[in-house]
DNA sequence: GGACGGCTTTCCGCTCAGTGGGAGGATAGG
DNA sequence: CCTATCCTCCCACTGAGCGGAAAGCCGTCC
């Protein structure tokens, strides 16, 4: 379709993911000129497929910038992950958020990592790095333990293999890490101390399908303290766990 | 770019949105051929652009069944719409829900309908139509009133002109929504009863901009019941909204 | 004021990526 | 066994898409 292509053999269809791609939570707003050098295009490339991406609503024009669309987000709203659980899971965060008024989050494992599909937090509690849609390490959070106690041993050896330190109480000594596992599993709950960011400490339980048992979620709260009320808060994320794991429907999985 | 076309003049870029539009609340996963059939497309070009968009992660595939993919969830969520607003208006939503236990309704104008972009509400008040992404008609909403009162005329007139029966309450004369609008503007807030649904009514107040007071949003909550408690749910409202609004950035407006 | 640097926009000839009818499998039901 | 309904793959044909180059469009600095 082109005489002179600098990449032979990407499609539209890439192309069209690459411009799209180039922006992320800390580029919001880009110049076409960024926005070219951020997907790998020329520039006369990305200034045309730009230009239809706006007529298509999968970018906005604000001035001299280009933002993501809102048909992106409209799209969005019907993926797979957002559908179900974020849906099903909204009110039980709010009781968890009323009862404990700690951060709540609602995460599953994409990979070797922690997705975080939802988030809740007031304004007055601890400074929390994660984003709705931000991805963190397994071994450093709460809810990432609890994703990995019950991830399949491929996965588990991966991330066992590069625990990468990420605070002075990190956990990055497999053995250590291998024995929390074993405990997530018998106790039935993850905690972590101050292991991804100072002053905050994170308790979280698994989220099973009510038909089958599945480990498809995990919900925790992050809280300045441990020492008192963690009975009280793993007893408030179960029972919002079952109420969950109960609503959740029987989605196929893949064939 | 190919020799046979059916629709000639259409690019790769805009069917790949026809495919991914192919899909909405109603059909979130759909078969190959549905899916051809919905994005009108030839079901052989179908399937290939299918298949690359599963590659590119804007597509999964489900058993027999494509769903859109976490990739577009994830882009979707950098989307203007949802990055400032949302964002900055969660938590105050969760306020106005504790202090309420109403539904509570994020909204902006979109063309002549309302969006909904954020929706919080418990599992045991009033059945609500609104979907997060969701759009209704301005004039049966009390987020929609807000919007409307503070839209420009050339939107006003469009509305005014076609005011669509919802239910029995709904307000079809142009006249009286008219002097409602106006109401709007000197008490700074609306409401409506039983307008879009039987035995749901609704107060809303406008969502200002700290730096500059324009409109950016509105703010509403649903109850059963509007005939006592009224002035309290506007107050709580109006607290909210001057919160967020305070909190806004200054997003610079289309040049 | 006029030359410069960084940005966006447009032009246009070249060509290969994309097209889609149709053949071929796979599976289900009669 | 045949028919119906999916999904997958093949492949000759060609115009949609490519991107270097050049032209606009700001500011800023000498």
């Amino acid at each position: 379709m082109a005489g002179n292509l600098s990449t032979p053999g990407a499609s539209v269809a890439s192309r069209v993911f690459a411009l799209l791609g180039a922006f992320d939570a800390e580029h919001r707003a880009l110049s076409l000129t960024a926005l070219a050098e951020r997907a790998g295009l020329p520039l006369a490339t990305a200034h045309r497929l730009a230009g239809e991406l706006v007529g298509l609503g999968g970018l906005e024009r604000r001035g001299d910038r280009y933002v993501v669309g809102r048909r992106v987000w409209d799209l969005g709203l019907l993926a797979s992950v957002q559908a179900e659980l974020r849906q099903v899971a909204a009110p039980f965060l709010h009781d968890l958020y009323a009862a404990t008024h700690a951060t709540v989050h609602l995460a599953e494992r994409a990979g070797t990592e922690v997705l975080y599909l939802d988030r809740l937090s007031g304004r007055a509690t601890v400074p929390v790095v994660s984003r709705v849609g931000g991805r963190l390490p397994l071994h450093t959070t709460g809810v990432g333990k609890v994703l990995l106690a019950f991830a399949p041993d491929e996965v588990q050896r991966a991330v066992l293999a590069d625990l990468v330190r990420v605070t002075p109480f990190t956990i990055t000594q497999p053995g250590r890490l291998r024995e929390q596992l074993r405990r997530v599993h018998r106790e039935g709950f993850a905690q972590t101390v101050e292991e991804m960011s100072p002053g905050a400490c994170s308790v979280a339980v698994p989220v099973r399908r009510g038909s089958d048992g599945e480990v498809v979620a995990a919900l925790g709260l992050v809280v300045p303290d441990l020492r008192r009320g963690r009975a009280r808060l793993v007893a408030a994320l179960q029972v919002a766990a079952a109420g969950i794991g109960r609503s959740l429907p029987l989605s196929e999985s893949p064939g």
